[in-house]
DNA sequence: TCGGATTCTTACGAAACGCGGACGGCGGGC
DNA sequence: GCCCGCCGTCCGCGTTTCGTAAGAATCCGA
């Protein structure tokens, strides 16, 4: 994974030492000397981070990196010359990733960089999901969507739906069902009824006429991801172990 | 230049062991066993550098570092028994400067302190940038701002929306937050939801109707980054942890 | 076609939950 | 010492969700 670093700095040797030291650690290094020039450099290069000092001629740092950001995704690492407080704040406002101040350690510049990278790059808000033909679904995030549109399911509903969606194409008993989503051992069994039909409610075009979660006559429910174009076009293949239950 | 380091630890083979490599190393060396200890020493002392244990008797580790950090200017280096990553991260929200998880070599440790201290000694304190929509936070400078207008956060505040920078688009269960904000295994969950509801009175627009907290019902609460241009439209993966439901 | 078993649908009471407001304690600053 | 901000706890209220019951509808085998 090789990014992209834009080092923007008016004074060549900063610029060189700075350079020299990213390109040494793995870095694709791009220069810029002043403001409009990093500008242009961004637009055509779109780095995935910028080095920038603040004092710049010609443009000012802060309204750079404003453009910047009004580009695209971008992290901005700030040089500032004064460890003073007022630039701090600047900074914030303005939206910096981070910042070192004059004079630094060019080896410093680069653990910064490595580690805004690796803070902005593995900004990955959510798990990894769960599909089942257009339904998404997120364990970590507790959301479900279908489609585009977020679905508004309850706990129940939603562990329901989680444990359908890893266990496409099986049929599960009710009794399977209470063990496995709600953790019960006994129960009244038409609870998983009641919930089925609640959650068929909300995700089934036609809650009469289920096609999603389809009734096994005899034996309970199965989840049959719709022949999407893009889910396996082929008979659904159950990934998981096969499930021992105790009989009845 | 001889730096003085408190050693904080309640395991006395562990402290001696630390101090006696330290001791060696040409530091000047104070050591105590807990919390309360640690920040008379500290106070007495004003040493340059704590080792820390994040385990302590009495007092937290953590807000003993708070406590310490509210005294004046003073580097941090967090002993954590667990090499999980989410301690890193508490030790980082409180602002220590670096963390060892045991069981640790004293060289490594001795090359870690001489590290931080070249560090701090070096420039003047700053860090990185927590973003999240319009919301940024400094941890190390321990001030956050939204849009660019400062918000002043209680110490509560301040950890819990660090917190949920650092893990935006995911559900956290207030019993999560309480273990890794508070620092307690247990506790009244009611403080959490109240910290809440007065951290989005700081930061919702509407109180009322919270867009950036979100009520995740029956689970807990989710900080959801406002659909930014930094961020992509569909929720990409994650390398984060993989997280296992307890199906209640 | 008939009958029993199974599933569907609806409704309802109870419990759980989140929220807002308020209160007392504690510690720091004046 | 006194005041003020922060914190943790508690209480009441409105809302959401859950589990169960009961009647209607459906399915399957005889």
């Amino acid at each position: 994974m090789t990014h992209r670093v834009l080092v923007v700095d008016d004074d060549p040797t900063v610029a060189e030492v700075v350079a020299s030291y990213l390109d040494r650690a793995g870095f694709t290094v791009d220069r810029a000397a002043d403001g409009p020039a990093a500008l242009a450099r961004a637009a055509a290069e779109r780095p995935d981070l910028v080095v920038l000092d603040l004092m710049l001629p010609g443009l000012d740092g802060l309204e750079v990196c404003r453009k910047l950001r009004d580009e695209g995704p971008v992290a901005v690492i700030m040089l500032t010359a004064r460890a003073d407080e007022d630039d701090r704040v600047l900074g914030l406002e303005v939206g910096a990733d981070d910042y070192v101040t004059k004079p630094f350690s060019p080896r410093e510049l680069v653990l910064r960089v490595e580690s805004v990278l690796r803070r902005t790059t593995a900004r990955a808000p959510s798990g990894p999901l769960l599909r089942g033909g257009s339904i998404s679904l997120d364990p970590a995030a507790r959301r479900a969507a279908q489609g585009d549109v977020e679905l508004s399911l309850t706990i129940r509903e939603f562990d329901l739906l989680a444990y359908f969606l890893r266990h496409p194409g099986r049929a599960h008993r009710r009794e399977e069902l209470m063990r496995r989503v709600w953790g019960w051992q006994f129960g009244d069994l038409s609870t998983v009824t009641v919930h089925v039909r609640r959650l068929r409610e909300k995700i089934e075009t036609d809650p009469a006429t289920p096609t999603l979660i389809t009734t096994v006559w005899g034996v309970g429910y199965r989840f049959d991801p719709p022949p999407d174009p893009d889910t396996s076009p082929h008979p659904p293949r159950t990934p998981d172990r096969p499930e021992q239950d105790p009989p009845l």
